[in-house]
DNA sequence: AAATTTTGGTCCATAATTGGATCATAATAG
DNA sequence: CTATTATGATCCAATTATGGACCAAAATTT
């Protein structure tokens, strides 16, 4: 689907980008929507598009409607009930990891110890030893990356880093990474690791940092 | 200037946000509830749309109300908070927000909309109008980094600012900024936060990243 | 101890908002 | 051309929000 610039959006567009935003959190703030009136200026559209777009999602169950009152987010898709953990997306895990992890590659550089970083050595050998196995490779890269963020010493980071971990290794999460980790993958992820290591070690700050950013870089697009 | 289109917060919306706050931490700090008085002005609502709010809380039992002495967050849910968070050292979360921030800049510039930006002008002048009053210009500082958080649309990155806002508004936090806070640095902070949404704005990934690092190379600066 | 202030509880009348519905007209697609 | 869809305007009924006043319990100050 091209880029439709000029032409209006119909008012299954509309209910597919109302769907979007309920999922993706921009209306979570909200348990109600913005009204109808609004709702048709904003999308430079009439009222009755957007009522037929509520409409769509009403059928499907994402909305409840109350005349004088307003349309409501349904309970179950507010994101009141589960945790944040456990309801991240693959892609905005990956961009939590975009944002933390470069900055802590800087951070053990400057507060890392020579015995943190043979700790990540021993991690790193054991990835590069088991390279054909999906299950124990990915054991050593979640250390891997543990053990990054401990080096730091920052109890907060290594917490953040921590509640991505128990994310990653959830169930469905885990399968669906054994079957992005093909053997080529898993011996590009072992030079980048390597190169990350060799960086830190170096006390080259924005060196590691751009080594573990291409890192990240191949493992969204491994999603894709 | 912009048009003042802000979507009017409903009881419904409020409650929804109150019992965010909760459980995720932000709000644990106070033994009990700011008066109905304050979060009606705080929220620019009548203290009508505050109590049937609180209702809906009290009746979720997420919170007690006693006449004459106040709303208070349920016993079960105050003491939730990780240790971790609780005992966070100041250069650690100074070091947590430069890895999250300047990054969340970027995603801004990527996922935010013209009503996300036009919500953070309102908390900036806010913060402007209250150069003079650091308590006041706390909260509108807080709820700015955490609008821009929202505006990724990333709940996981969302929850992370939460959490850290969170320790910054514990008391011993709060006292500690507020010596920091003197009208120099605030206005110091009202012009790095302009420039840093100026930046997202004009689409500029990189330098609104660079602006929010400058700002909390100050941040940092004030705290040794 | 007493006076004052703060705080939630209650009630009221009024105003504003909101979804529901209808209709004539214009635009678009087939 | 015809059929379908979108538009914009209007009115309706339900709901919610507002602002004010006053009360009693609790907390604070004197």
């Amino acid at each position: 689907m091209e880029q439709k610039k000029q032409t209006k959006l119909g008012s299954s567009d509309i209910a597919a980008q109302l769907r979007r935003e309920i999922n993706s959190g921009s209306l979570q703030r909200f348990e109600r929507f913005p009204p109808e009136r609004t709702l048709a200026s904003n999308y430079n559209v009439s009222r009755g598009t957007i009522r037929s777009a509520i409409n769509k999602l009403e059928i499907e169950g994402l909305v409840e409607t109350r005349a004088g009152s307003g349309t409501y987010i349904s309970k179950k898709f507010s994101g009141e009930n589960s945790s944040v953990i456990q309801n991240a997306r693959p892609l905005e895990l990956v961009d939590a990891r975009f944002a933390l992890e470069p900055h802590i590659c800087r951070l053990a550089v400057l507060h890392g110890r020579q015995s943190d970083f043979d700790r990540l050595e021993k991690f790193l050998e054991e990835m590069e030893k088991n390279s054909d196995d999906p299950v124990v490779f990915g054991d050593s890269d979640t250390a891997f990356h543990r053990a990054l963020a401990e080096s730091t010493g920052n109890s907060l980071l290594i917490w953040m880093i921590e509640q991505i971990t128990s994310v990653r290794n959830q169930n469905e999460w885990a399968r669906m990474r054994y079957l992005t980790l093909n053997e080529n993958i898993i011996k590009k992820y072992n030079v980048q690791h390597r190169d990350t290591l060799s960086a830190i070690r170096a006390r080259e700050p924005e060196n590691a940092a751009k080594m573990m950013r291409e890192h990240l870089q191949t493992a969204r697009l491994s999603l894709t």
